[in-house]
DNA sequence: CATATACGGAACTAACGAGTTCCGGATACC
DNA sequence: GGTATCCGGAACTCGTTAGTTCCGTATATG
């Protein structure tokens, strides 16, 4: 026996029973994909990653592909709470406040892993839908919420085109990030706000 | 030891072209590169393409990544020529004017190269600055030209942020195609300019 | 025409990764 | 304790692709 005395190394945790390590494969493959990319993932490192064996991964994924698959719509899992969300009584102030919400904002994983998958969005339309509805959609749907607030309070014109400046910032973001390589700070995504997104909503900001 | 030019007619073409095949051959890669991606793309498919045989094209090049790289950083080749830029005599006039020049605003092609090699451009910095140079610059060039001449007559304040500005509308557009998968129209284009960049440049659009 | 050179294309090697199979061992449940 | 499962991991098959080598040919030059 080529293994670990078994007498000693008994105390691991516990074996469950089913199919238990999905959510650590899932995880591992997120780790993998926004490191290396689709292609350069391979379901050895996501295995090797999440201590498990190749065979597990295709125990219960049928394909390299499944599995990416399932891993990003499963990122959207980390649902927004509504009742968490900011109410500061102006625009500014609630789109400030996203900014250090953690569970809205925690985007740098999935900033790289959409940058992974890039590439394979204009040839798999799953993949597209999947990626739209986990990575995008939840920071449009935030911002939806804050610029109807502000049209209700009369802060900003009604005739604004929400789904555009839902856009702005996130597409801000993304271009420096992936295509500048710049890195994203606080004060960046603050002059965001204050210099592009709440101009464009109409309201004026001191300069 | 190091060669100095000794014959020059020696050294010359035995065949009617001497390298002359490397534009095609880059064209096809940024062609193959554009639909496929980076790692989607083989030697075979960009030879094939160019009518080549893939020894050609290791004639030249030495790697993969290599041709890659000299592919991309050629598109920046396609120079502004400074007399081409319209000088309407307004910000808005000139940014409308920039979206109706095919030469300025090529960006199909580009905009898919740049999705073949974002998962690529956090691991090599050399493809990075390539790209940065001939994908990204440019149009930021021109924008800067931009505003600064409405600087200049007084159009605009004196202490907006340029660099901010020049990056909305390649933002919004690369965010439009790539993350959500939408065309880009011209109708989009303008509804940038008038909804956003200038609200950002501190212009109050009628609304 | 003779020669030198670059080309297209095909055949080849070597490496790598997707997906499969198998087995010893650990675990839960009875 | 016995047993039915599930897991980790190693060893395997098989297709694909980067990169190489070789050869027949086209062409410019003299």
């Amino acid at each position: 026996m080529t293994q670990v005395d078994q007498t000693e190394a008994k105390p691991r945790l516990g074996r469950k029973r089913d199919h238990t390590r999905d959510p650590e494969i899932m995880d591992a493959a997120l780790d993998v994909l926004s490191e290396s990319g689709y292609d350069g993932m391979t379901i050895d490192m996501v295995a090797t990653r999440a201590k498990a064996g190749k065979a597990t991964v295709y125990r219960r994924w049928s394909s390299k592909a499944e599995l990416v698959l399932d891993a990003v719509a499963c990122m959207k899992s980390s649902e927004i709470d509504l009742d968490d969300l900011p109410d500061t009584g102006t625009l500014r102030g609630d789109l400030v406040a996203m900014i250090r919400t953690p569970s809205i904002r925690d985007g740098e994983r999935k900033l790289k892993v959409m940058a992974g998958i890039v590439s394979m969005i204009a040839r798999s339309p799953e993949l597209a839908a999947a990626a739209q509805e986990a990575l995008v959609e939840p920071r449009a749907t935030v911002n939806r919420i804050f610029f109807q607030r502000a049209i209700d309070r009369g802060e900003i014109p009604a005739d604004v085109d929400v789904e555009k400046l839902c856009i702005i910032g996130p597409a801000l973001v993304a271009y420096s990030v992936l295509m500048l390589g710049r890195p994203v700070d606080r004060d960046f995504l603050v002059e965001n706000i204050d210099q592009v997104i709440l101009p464009a909503a109409g309201i004026r900001t001191e300069r």
